[in-house]
DNA sequence: CAGGAATTGTGAACGCTGTCAACATAGGGG
DNA sequence: CCCCTATGTTGACAGCGTTCACAATTCCTG
């Protein structure tokens, strides 16, 4: 019997199943034994792959990163940096990713920024989301775009504002509705003005 | 026997004990059961007042709130709003006592900003360190020391901005000698130049 | 090509958890 | 004085993460 003892790929079927429960429920939710049901598998079986239910969640982190990080990579391919019209939608496309996968990811965004999955082990400038807004601040300083002497510390406002207003969406302190005035607001604030 | 059949103030005493749990374990590791068994009573006798784990870390939850207004009042306290130099104190104080809260505080600012305390009951305009921050703005505001036209709007900027440092703070995603050069920008940022 | 080793699964068990129902005790108002 | 309500206890239940001993499979080596 059993012709299929042997899984094959638990591992990666097992963060795939838990993508999709943490998505329906929420990370605080999803149990190691319901994901090892979902997967005809015994719970233990997942211990041949991950340390513990912590690691196998950790995995699903990681994923979340990648679909954000994925999102604004998106963004840069539709907005080549040609233009000084281009370095603005750019920077304002990648927040309005960011804010759009707290928006219609809540769940998996709690996890991955959550504290089971510490960023503490990848510094910020590996990661490509944090990276990729950095560099949009730089494309809108070469257009000198910037406001005069800004550049320095820009970085930190940018990353905490854009964190910030996410976690303010997926806490519901604040409707999806006030992203448009919140991008335009951060805009005004970093660039020179426009109606030039 | 059981001269103390009836604990007396039960609730507040596990909101009590709740609190110093989460402080030293984070309100994952933290089980009801714990909680009751430090302070000599049954598990069930916290669903005499309590309807369940979640209504009593919510509890807690709204301590850290609370906590964190204090925090933010003692500033306010130390600064009489009557000068333009006390405004600018007032602004940057409120921003470095949310940091602090998030830094020396870890735990229980995940709590009160985490998925089991959601904030959404409450609308902003009333939660006290909003409304504090807001405030404080209004008061630069009043002293000409916002840079003309962008009052609307910076609500948000700042509420997220110093909100999402602290989540980084939180998550180890920064390290805690940023803060002042945070605050800097942030000031920077939003007020006319003090170099005048 | 045989056989042992490494990999990857199972099953039963442990202690812990949140929660509930039935019952016991205490204190206050008719 | 007695009952009612508030508040506590006891015991039980299902579900959880995790571990251990063991079985099935695959792979490498000789």
């Amino acid at each position: 019997m059993s012709r299929t003892y042997h899984h094959g790929a638990l591992a990666e079927a097992m963060v795939e199943q838990g993508l999709s429960s943490v998505r329906a429920q929420g990370a605080d939710q999803v149990s190691l034994r319901s994901i090892a049901q979902a997967l005809d598998v015994s719970p233990s079986a997942a211990y041949n792959h991950f340390a513990d239910k912590d690691d196998l969640l950790r995995a699903v982190g990681a994923c979340g990163l990648a679909a954000l990080d994925e999102r604004m990579a998106r963004v840069l391919a539709a907005h080549p940096a040609d233009t000084a019209d281009a370095a603005r939608a750019r920077f304002s496309g990648l927040g309005r990713a960011y804010l759009a996968f707290a928006i219609d990811e809540t769940h998996l965004f709690q996890l991955t920024f959550g504290p089971i999955c510490a960023v503490k082990e990848t510094p910020p400038e590996e990661t490509g989301p944090f990276c990729k807004l950095m560099s949009a601040l730089d494309d809108l300083d070469r257009w000198g775009l910037l406001k005069p002497g800004t550049r320095d510390g820009l970085d930190l406002i940018v990353w905490a504002g854009t964190h910030g207003m996410a976690t303010l969406l997926v806490e519901g302190a604040v409707p999806p509705d006030t992203v448009d005035g919140f991008i335009e607001s951060m805009s005004r604030l970093v660039m020179v003005d426009s109606t030039s």
